[in-house]
DNA sequence: TACCCTTGGTCAAGGTACTTGACTGAGGGA
DNA sequence: TCCCTCAGTCAAGTACCTTGACCAAGGGTA
């Protein structure tokens, strides 16, 4: 038995739960990659973003945003239109197909949650919420701009 | 203030802590990507592997980690030998500098679990600790071989 | 109202890290 | 001894990003 530190284990638990949810969204036809994940995030929580918006949530070039956004728009789901708040953007917005996405992905989520809170019981569950947040505050990952760096 | 589940605290306090790892490296002139890593940590834990292992643990073709390990050994932190055990195999293992890289990188492990145990105490980092190791060995994360697919 | 500069977006070319496909030649098992 | 397995390489193509150059519509300011 290997002894994992802190940082292997968070590592090991995250790629539990998100190679779960990718492989169930891919058994329902929905395959995408990580920055694809952050820009339904993006898109969800605003509404809709225009492509320099996206450029600058995902810590890339507007070439990089602006491929990425045609590639959704080819698979249906986002769309573009005009955006009333500048004219000269045209934002992206979620589709029903976009939306359906998302809500798959939560889905999966509510499920990790649940189980999670069946394995370790509510409290330690919520201990373990709570230490998280605190981790992730301290090392400043709560103020983005989100950077599409690569984890380790 | 959003609540954020479990999946995306997660994902939030792991980008803090190999970020970090990640700056701290290149800050020493250590400029290495997750695939650097993975291999890295094959080859200290085994002490050598070739490159059709280190094709399977990375989950990529033999190719790609041929291509891989000269650049790593291009940049002198792994060294190629013949493989005692198959005579058709060239042995990487790590060099000197390959060595100080991974003890650069436990090093800064080191600190994040110390900071942790600052931060929350250390039965609460402990917990922590615990709680992980159960998810991520429900989650079959604990069961090699390792795939390279990107976290979401 | 006219002007200019900011800015959202695109075109083109190049680089990196992967892939598939085809192949070589040394090893090693029967 | 023979054959076939297998580690590794060469070549070409793809996906996804970059830098650099550019256009034209907006919108702030005089």
């Amino acid at each position: 038995m290997v002894a994992f530190g802190l940082p292997e284990l968070l590592l090991l638990a995250t790629r539990a739960v998100f190679e779960r949810t990718h492989e169930r969204l891919a058994a329902q036809g929905v395959a995408l990659r990580p920055a694809h994940g952050y820009t339904f995030q993006l898109l969800a929580s605003t509404g809709g973003a225009s492509g320099a918006e996206v450029a600058e949530h995902l810590g890339v070039t507007k070439q990089a945003a602006s491929q990425l956004l045609d590639g959704l728009e080819r698979a249906g789901f986002i769309a573009r239109q005009p955006d009333p708040r500048n004219h000269r953007a045209r934002l992206a917005v979620l589709t029903d197909q976009g939306w359906a996405a998302v809500r798959a992905a939560t889905a999966v989520w509510a499920e990790v949650e649940a189980e999670a809170a069946q394995l370790l019981g509510p409290d330690r569950a919520q201990a373990l919420r709570a230490a998280l947040l605190q981790l992730a505050e301290a090392g400043g990952a709560l103020t983005p701009p989100l950077r599409l760096r690569p984890v380790w």
